[in-house]
DNA sequence: TCCTGTGAATTAGTTCACAGCG
DNA sequence: CGCTGTGAACTAATTCACAGGA
């Protein structure tokens, strides 16, 4: 694992294609193109090869790729070829979703514990899961083995609970609360902010005819 | 509104920034700098006053930028100083949580229809929406005035009802499905895909300690 | 003095264009 | 040939650093 600083841009894309590939996949397509692949990934040729360079030389010049391969690839260098461990913290509608989310599971991201603080919830069961008390996350993280934390809370207990979560061992979070965290390096979060995505749209309506 | 291009990535943090000035208006504060925005947003302050003097010059040199005027003009820039109407395209789990998120509400976006194609699902009542049938999608467009639609349907018919909308006149659209959206010139789309960001963080835990 | 606003410098990211291998 | 892999060229974004107004 050589790799030095890759752009998040580029995992991302990274992650996109490997989408594509799978299609390709069923499908029944045994060889590609670069050409092919941004066609579908709505980007350009050069861009799936370096992306692709930063990594290694996965293709045949004159053919393309295998498309197998490169699928397997891909699930390497993302780290898709083991399952991780997901914890909820929040048991709001959203989390209800993401629970219901069939593609984190065909991707290998499990879902075995909710958390909440709202003893209305706490105990009820959603499918196989049952939401646990919030009180004992620090037990529930270990015991659980948990990989990944997902943030689906209010803005104001997001910090606190991302700073318990960290003590507790858990390195990587995707945030939901419209809150800038701060955890030690080391840690990663990744933020999805669902109204800020709206206010884009609305920016880029607003700005439309003054190109 | 003689703006050039602003990059994608300086909209994202207008909007971010505009949250956390509501949140030091709430606090009463009145004057604020670029450094104590950016502490709080996660950036610089050479980064705030860079994004900022795209628009204009909003602060006083040597005492910052009053907190009140600042968000005024944020949300002129943004566009939010109208509300919005929104389609739903899909009742899934992930649709229901939508429809219950309050900060939309709060920032100007209203979600007034929800289509399905599900006979089970149509004429369902949520709350004060009663899920439509999607194969009235032209009409309902037009007679609800949708400003902005959000897919949250499986990838498969994504692209046709995309292309539905756009006929009906929907230029702005917030993709949740896995798949890339092809649209003709002056139609917007945003992509959130859940499952990326997950992919995203298991790519940094599986290339931790390489640096 | 303090902090903004902004050109200039730097760094990051994308696209070009072609050498080289199958 | 055809298509990859990749330096080089270019474009975009961020950071620096400081002049200048409150």
């Amino acid at each position: 694992m050589l790799t030095r600083k890759i752009a998040d841009s580029t995992v991302r894309r990274l992650a996109i294609y490997l989408r594509f590939l799978e299609e390709f996949e069923r499908q029944g397509a045994d060889t590609l193109s670069s050409e092919a692949l941004a066609a579908r990934a709505g980007t350009t040729s050069a861009q799936v090869r370096k992306d692709l360079s930063f990594f290694g030389s996965f293709g045949k010049r004159g053919l393309g790729y295998d498309v197998h391969a490169l699928a397997r690839q891909l699930r390497n260098i993302l780290g898709l070829t083991r399952r991780y461990r997901v914890l909820l913290v929040g048991a709001g509608r959203l989390a209800g979703a993401l629970t219901q989310y069939a593609e984190f599971g065909a991707r290998g991201f499990d879902i075995v514990v909710v958390v909440d603080k709202d003893p209305a919830k706490i105990g009820m069961r959603w499918a196989e899961l049952v939401i646990a008390d919030v009180t004992d996350l620090e037990n529930i993280v270990k015991r659980a083995r948990i990989d990944i934390a997902i943030l689906v809370t209010p803005a104001a207990p997001a910090q606190a609970l991302v700073d318990r979560l960290v003590a507790a061992g858990v390195t990587a979070m995707l945030n939901f609360a419209p809150v800038q965290l701060h955890v030690p390096a080391g840690v990663d979060v990744k933020n999805v902010n669902l109204a800020v995505e709206l206010e884009t749209l609305s920016y880029a309506i607003q700005h439309r005819g003054s190109s």
